[in-house]
RNA sequence: GCCGGAGUAGCUCAGCUGGUUAGAGCAGCGGAAUCAUAAUCCGCGUGUCGGGGGUUCGAGUCCCUCCUCCGGCACCA
């Protein structure tokens, strides 16, 4: 089976930050996951170049809005190996074949007859060259910025007919109750759509960073369309030579921030069915990373810098303190002091602490070989069934509890270790076969959280499976190794950091 | 205003279709142990489960109402 996942397209008018970080850790996690089950995965990611802010960014710093994106998407690239993604592809929506690609799905929308010329009329400042939403506007319908008196102007656009998918998208979210994921999130794309849908504008005349309409050059392509449709082209020409549309798509998941939602949620579906595409089988929403109490922000200067922590603790320790600090879908708080926390107390004295007491253990009594030796039946009571669940939570996107079933093993397998005392059976070698079985079940409990934990902690999980002499990366049951191997003691995983 | 969430131990939160003494992690206090990165394990909570009313043999879990906070209610990439 194939596993297409994707973030979204990452604008390049900001720097690269945690949020960028969070989506990409995201989506790799599942993508790894998906590899260890034997899926034919396909991970894309990738930068949204086109828009009117980058067109004004790159005015005032006096370059071309092509050399803004090429700049600036070079270091979302570079974030990519940072933060450890395991991304197939990169895609940048100025890429010329991209940009054909849109062309002809567009016209095909157009040829269809999903678009019709209209009229967007709202609040336009002059001084900005733009429209105001209604939001937006100041009091006595005034601009923010300029603070004048704005006139309601008139002006000819191409929609797209959005309103004559109203029934097929009920239809949609009714047949298909997990398409969004978490569910109040789908409950806001229902309600939105129940409400009753306008049609789009699908073009700005007075863009000009933008692609030009294919059956009306005058005008350009309303930035959205262009982006959304990256899911789809990118596998005409990731490979060379080979389209990958047939394996990969529809896509299995787009992951994304609660932000874009509604283009995902509504625009979307119905913008692949105006083309003859099929609709992609899920997305999974996540929530915002807060820094005391307020949305991360580059201007209130609260960033947790993704670059930095990976720099001092490393990549892993981001993406598990992410996943394991916030609920996967809600808003959470996080912080430097919480980070540092869960490092030392759950990746250091839990985890990587376990490893070391348990390899240190079996190297010392048994030569670093591990025994050959029966499952010990209280601690299979307590494995039972927890690959399955991991399994199931994570085909729903449920990153944080999955995470917690595999932490709960990791707790276990100090638990086993403090109730047999393999130190005390060691010591007169009483009961040799019953040191054999502690230790046999000490490394296969480690081996399966560990293969278990691989997509979280790319890392540390490939350094601890080479000392366990572990080649496959499975998932797998315990007891499914039945022992013999020679493993290492390994450097501590997650050495104290001194403050 | 309308719709939808949330309000549970000091902190962060679990608690599905109502049912024995309301749970976990962290922090705190006490203890055990020494294989291990002094890492682990065990024990310890007088919590009005936001307030009030109701249904029920029984409600954190259902209904009503009120308070507080958050999100959505279209062109913000």
């Amino acid at each position: 089976m194939s596993y297409y996942v994707t973030t979204p397209i990452y604008y390049v008018n900001a720097e690269p930050h945690l949020g960028h970080a969070y989506s990409t850790m995201a989506a790799d996690v599942l993508a790894r996951h998906m590899r260890q089950r034997g899926e034919d995965v396909f991970f894309l990611t990738g930068t949204d170049e086109h828009g009117e802010p980058i067109e004004t960014a790159a005015e005032r710093e006096g370059i071309s809005p092509q050399e803004l994106a090429d700049r600036n998407a070079a270091k979302f690239e570079a974030l990519m190996p940072i933060v450890d993604a395991s991304n197939d592809f990169f895609i940048r929506t100025s890429d010329p074949r991209h940009e054909e690609r849109v062309a002809a799905i567009m016209q095909r929308v157009y040829d269809n007859g999903w678009v019709t010329k209209g009229v967007y009329e709202g609040w336009y400042c002059p001084r900005c060259a733009d429209f105001k939403t209604a939001r937006e506007l100041g009091p006595g319908n005034t601009c923010p910025i300029h603070e004048i008196e704005l006139e309601k102007l008139r002006e000819e656009n191409w929609f797209f007919r959005l309103s004559a998918f109203q029934a097929q998208l009920e239809g949609l979210y009714e047949e298909r109750p997990d398409f969004v994921v978490p569910e109040f999130r789908r409950n806001e794309a229902v309600a939105f759509i129940t409400q009753g849908l306008e049609d789009v504008s699908l073009s700005r005349p007075s863009l000009k960073w933008g692609l030009p309409l294919p059956w009306d050059p005058d005008q350009r392509m309303y930035v959205w369309f262009d982006a959304l449709l990256n899911y789809v082209t990118a596998l005409g020409f990731a490979r060379e030579g080979e389209d990958l549309t047939p394996r990969y798509w529809p896509a299995d998941l787009h992951v994304m921030a609660k932000d874009i939602l509604k283009f995902h949620a509504v625009i979307w579906p119905a913008l692949l069915w105006a083309a003859d595409l099929e609709v992609p089988k899920r997305m999974a929403i996540h929530g915002f990373l807060l820094m005391g109490e307020k949305k991360m922000s580059k201007s209130l200067g609260n960033v947790l810098d993704p670059f930095e922590a990976i720099d001092r603790f490393g990549a892993d320790a981001l993406r598990f303190y992410c996943f394991r600090e916030v609920s996967f879908g809600q808003d959470g708080s996080i912080s430097t002091a919480g980070f540092e926390a869960r490092y030392e107390t759950e990746l250091a004295n839990d985890y990587g602490n376990l490893a070391s007491r348990v390899l240190a253990m079996v190297d010392r009594y048994r030569d670093g070989v591990v025994p050959v030796a029966q499952v010990d039946a209280t601690l299979a009571e307590d494995f039972e069934g927890a690959v399955d669940r991991v399994r199931g939570l994570l085909d729903r996107a449920e990153l944080t509890h999955a995470l917690e079933v595999v932490w709960a093993l990791v707790r276990r397998l100090n638990r086993f270790v403090e109730e047999t005392r393999p130190w005390e059976l060691a010591k007169d070698e009483a009961d040799p076969e019953r040191l054999d079985e502690v230790l046999y079940n000490l490394v296969e409990g480690l081996r399966v959280t560990t293969l278990l934990l691989v997509p979280y902690l790319p890392q540390t999980g490939e350094t601890l499976l080479a000392a366990l002499a572990e080649e496959d990366r499975a998932l797998a049951e315990l007891g499914s190794r039945e022992g013999g191997q020679k493993v290492e003691r390994v450097p501590p995983l997650f050495p104290k950091i001194e403050s």
